[in-house]
DNA sequence: CTTAGGG
DNA sequence: CCCTAAG
């Protein structure tokens, strides 16, 4: 049922001016809600009701008179500031008479349709942009003003002089975009308002496109459209496409993003405001609350930075935000512009002040994020005071707070790479590397090392002194290598330590010797140097090798190096002996007969290998 | 622990 | 290189 306003005027005018927020109070005026039910008999209001309706009344001025009121009423029809959802119209009728004649107004909305259409064709865009805003003026005003468009022509007259306010009027022009509006274009609109065209620029520049317009004006019909339509319009309003199905709510949401306001239903007010409110502010505090109310209606991913900000800075913000909005906007009477739910609209709308934003979903995850982080610091900093020393005894952690005089806040720890101090990040390395070496084989390699710097390498065969010098020789990072794992100690392998030359050769002969497979055998035998590479060390470096070979061997053999893949360049030669090694084996056969055999292969190898050297 | 493989 | 599963 149509929502009818019954409205009993003391007679004084409520100060245009006035705010919002002083329904009833403040104003002279006192406003009875009535709902007009199927019967026919009145039903008070609900408090939404009331709020709606007295908001509209506050607003405006009071003049009375029925024709007035009727226009009234189809501009409220249009603005749908009633949320009645079955009623053939809405209005708000000023006058004792509580009843509205129905067929009267329908008929005042056809006509008003009529002309709005007349226009259209005669004015499609131009004229009718100019007439349209020009109306859309006078409408808020009126619309929204319980007694009616008496004040239209002081409306326009006190509009247009505001070319300032024209940029807001346009949008204006589509919320309220009503009948009224239609009315009055049609009666009189056009003549005046060369700014309009400036003011149409401005608009489409909110907008961001014309086309919004030509569907903008469509919207003053808004009961007219099609749901669909009104999808169609909010998609060319906000650029992307929206599946609520809600009329009312689709024509806020596209007046308001037209508008750049949230709170369509005051729309005269802005107007009215419009010096103080809008000029300026429509980019900001409008956009804000737009976006708030996206984040809260709508997708969340919608949200605009703006708000992002605001619900990221602090979880007060939203407080906050909400001062500010009303500071800025004096429409806050209604902070929330809108109905997040399709059904809930109206009731929402009176909650929404007092409502605080629901976070939005990003702003929940960066919250969660933040948090996280925070927790993970905490973990850092307990990981390296308890763990990580025993972990590796020679590496050094030193909490944050101690660094003090470094800038970076993360600690360090000694890193052995290469046998040099250095200080890399500590990112919570707790050793990823098998347990296995324990001091005692830690001092093992200690001592080998010492035996190799004293140049006594005794390794079971000469080969692998061989060999060794040969790394040396070819690599001089053996030297390096050396000297590493020292340091490192439990911590070692680390990072990637490049297989030199030697190692790869050593590995070759331990193949043969030994046959693949027997990986601890190699690296005790033939590696007893290399403590830094264990058994699964040389299995994968044999996989690789085996792999080169595989693919570059059979094509080009000649090929000395191929550079493409790996920066220490395999020679062919190599390659091609891995290739024939690992055939042999796999042709031996997996029995242990084949490591004795092996002895063969190792024969095959070296032939090579003492070629190569 | 040593191997073998996957990642 | 790392990590794991399987002997």
């Amino acid at each position: 049922m149509g929502t009818v306003v019954d409205t009993q005027v003391d007679g004084e005018k409520d100060n245009e001016e006035s705010d919002f927020g002083n329904i009833g109070a403040s104003n002279p005026v006192v406003y009875q809600l009535v709902r007009v039910e199927g019967d026919g008999r009145l039903v008070p209001a609900t408090d939404d009701e009331v709020m709606e309706v007295e908001h509209l009344l506050d607003e405006n001025k009071s003049g009375l008179a029925s024709d007035e009121a009727t226009k009234h009423f189809d501009g409220c029809v249009s603005n749908e500031r009633l949320p009645s959802k079955n009623s053939d119209f809405e209005g708000l009728s000023q006058s004792e008479n509580a009843e509205v004649d129905s067929q009267k107004l329908n008929a005042r909305l056809e006509y008003i349709e009529v002309m709005l259409q007349k226009v259209k064709q005669e004015e499609r865009l131009r004229l009718s942009s100019e007439s349209l805003i020009h109306s859309a003026k006078c409408m808020d005003v009126k619309c929204q003003t319980s007694d009616s468009c008496n004040e239209t022509q002081a409306c326009n007259d006190k509009l247009q002089p505001e070319n300032t306010s024209m940029e807001t009027a346009p949008s204006s022009m589509v919320l309220n975009g009503s009948c009224s509006a239609l009315l009055r274009s049609a009666e009189a609109c056009l003549g005046p308002a060369n700014e309009v065209v400036t003011s149409m620029s401005s608009v489409s520049e909110c907008t961001s496109s014309k086309p919004d317009f030509s569907i903008l004006k469509g919207e003053i019909c808004l009961d007219n459209l099609s749901i669909r339509e009104l999808q169609e319009a909010f998609r060319a309003t906000f650029g992307r496409q929206t599946s609520v199905k809600d009329k009312l709510w689709l024509k806020r949401r596209i007046t308001m993003g037209l508008t750049n306001s949230c709170d369509v239903p005051t729309t005269s007010f802005v107007i009215k405001d419009n010096k103080v409110v809008h000029k300026e502010m429509k980019e900001e505090p409008s956009r804000l609350q737009l976006s708030q109310t996206e984040a809260g209606s709508m997708s969340t991913d919608q949200v605009t930075d703006a708000t992002i900000n605001n619900s990221q800075t602090l979880p007060s913000s939203p407080t906050d935000r909400t001062e500010d909005l009303q500071v800025s906007g004096k429409q806050l009477r209604k902070p929330f512009c809108e109905y997040d739910e399709k059904n809930e609209n109206l009731q929402m709308e009176q909650f929404a002040g007092k409502r605080v934003r629901k976070p939005t979903r990003r702003y929940i995850e960066e919250l969660s994020e933040f948090e996280t982080r925070e927790c993970t610091a905490k973990l850092l900093s307990s990981v390296k005071n308890s763990g990580h020393c025993q972990s590796s005894p020679k590496s050094r952690i030193r909490p944050v707070r101690d660094i003090g005089s470094q800038s970076i806040s993360f600690s360090t720890r000694q890193d052995s790479l290469g046998g040099f101090g250095i200080q890399v990040p500590y990112v919570s390395r707790v050793r990823r590397g098998r347990p296995r070496k324990n001091f005692a084989t830690l001092m093992n390699f200690v001592d080998e090392i010492g035996k190799r710097d004293a140049e006594t390498i005794n390794s079971d065969e000469e080969q692998d002194l061989r060999l060794e010098k040969f790394d040396a020789a070819g690599d001089n990072t053996d030297n390096n290598a050396d000297t590493r794992p020292p340091l490192t100690g439990g911590v070692r392998r680390k990072h990637h330590r490049a297989w030199t030359l030697g190692e790869v050769l050593k590995l070759v002969d331990g193949v043969a010797r030994y046959g693949a497979g027997r990986w601890s055998e190699i690296r005790r035998l033939a590696f007893a140097s290399y403590s830094y590479r264990t058994s699964v060390d040389l299995k994968d470096k044999w996989r690789n090798l085996l792999r080169a070979s595989l693919a570059q061997g059979p094509t080009d053999r000649g090929a000395k190096n191929s550079r493409k893949h790996t920066s220490i360049p395999i020679p062919a030669a190599i390659l091609s002996r891995v290739r024939e090694l690992a055939e042999m084996q796999s042709q031996t056969g997996i029995e242990l007969g084949p490591s004795k055999i092996t002895g063969r292969g190792g024969g095959i190898v070296q032939e090579k290998g003492s070629g190569f050297l």
